[in-house]
DNA sequence: AATAGGAGCCGCCAGC
DNA sequence: CAGCTGGCGGCTCCTA
């Protein structure tokens, strides 16, 4: 388990980026152990109203299993030689890279994402892809998760890998849980296209979230596009044109997502039977729930229960995150 | 593990 | 004319 967390909080640094990051991993019901560090210990500039102190220096990257690299601006300027060292390093020792919007700027000045596929902010994609030319971009996506290094694209789009980094480190009840509890979608599958024309898609307005709500209760059974769109009373093809549209997902990719969610929680909450659930999630028979997991999350689903099995009846109520804990308190 | 049938997806186009 | 709709054909991917 990667659970030592370090932040890196370079000058300019963007709040909400470094927010998200400091929140996300500060919640007990996923014990990181977290640190904040920056180029020195001191003050750090924000590209907001005001500045943070960080206690950590860049030796914190060093003791760290992930390095978190959140946006700063502009994203264009030299960054100081012993960071990109540092990082270069921590990458070196097979550690977790994760950047945040222009974080990857970072990454890639370091070489961290030469030959990965990664992503940053819909605005700057094409401009990190003429850069540094050993990196596979791709413009649309909210994040990529390429093993050892993982990319979000703009601000946002943090909250959605830090979600995917909890669901993978301590399951997706744990992670689901954080979710309602900063109030976001504990799961948004799309791309980022979908936000380059307009701002966040509404979903209590979206003409067919009532669409979506409704095969989220009926996942169990088996839904055809043909049916979705007799739901929502338009043709299929306009259907379908729109569901890509307001999720950046097609239809049935989508449902396999929501299924695949929905048989982690079940495997970790409840003791039913590999082929019960399988059967509930709508994944029809074990065998198939066997291939998704296999093929989305390179394990078995005994295997996946086994790590993530929580204590019998708990019940995940996630309250405020802790004060932040260094990597060198007991 | 390989395969076949079917559903899903998408580009194209015509119509409103 | 622009913009949305929806039918069609063919390619792709999934599942049994």
């Amino acid at each position: 388990m990667a659970d030592r967390v370090a932040v890196l909080a370079i000058d300019d640094i963007v709040p909400l980026d470094f927010g998200i990051a400091t929140q996300l991993f500060g919640y007990p019901e996923a014990p990181y152990r977290l640190a904040v560090c920056g180029a020195r210990r001191g003050t750090v500039s924000t590209t907001g109203p005001y500045h943070v102190q960080v206690s950590a220096g860049l030796q914190a990257l060093a003791e760290a299993d992930t390095v978190l690299v959140p946006g700063f601006e502009p994203h264009t300027r030299q960054l100081p030689r012993a960071v990109l060292a540092h990082l270069r390093a921590a990458y070196a020792r097979g550690c977790r890279m994760v950047s945040i919007c222009t974080g990857a700027f970072a990454l890639a000045a370091a070489g961290v994402l030469d030959g990965h596929r990664a992503t940053t902010h819909w605005r700057l994609t094409s401009e990190l892809a003429a850069r540094y030319p050993n990196a596979t971009v791709d413009p649309d996506v909210l994040y990529v998760d390429d093993g050892q290094v993982l990319t979000s694209a703009g601000v946002a789009a943090g909250l959605d890998l830090c979600l995917h980094l909890i669901r993978n480190d301590f399951g997706a009840a744990v992670a689901n849980a954080i979710a309602r509890q900063i109030v976001v979608a504990p799961y948004r599958d799309g791309g980022q296209a979908q936000y380059i024309e307009r701002a966040l898609p509404d979903d209590r307005q979206s003409p067919l979230s009532a669409t979506r709500t409704w095969a989220l209760h009926h996942l169990d059974e088996t839904l055809s596009v043909a049916e979705l769109a007799a739901h929502a009373a338009v043709s299929e093809r306009t259907f379908a044109r729109r569901f890509v549209a307001e999720t950046g997902t097609t239809p049935q990719r989508w449902l396999a997502a929501q299924r695949l969610d929905l048989a982690r929680e079940l495997l970790e909450r409840s003791d039913a039977s590999i082929d019960e659930i399988a059967d509930r999630s709508g994944l029809g028979s074990a065998d198939n729930l066997r291939n998704y997991f296999r093929r989305h999350l390179r394990t078995s689903p005994t295997a996946y229960r086994r790590a993530f099995a929580l204590a019998s009846n708990t019940e995940l109520d996630v309250r405020m995150p802790q004060r932040t804990a260094s990597h060198s308190s007991p």
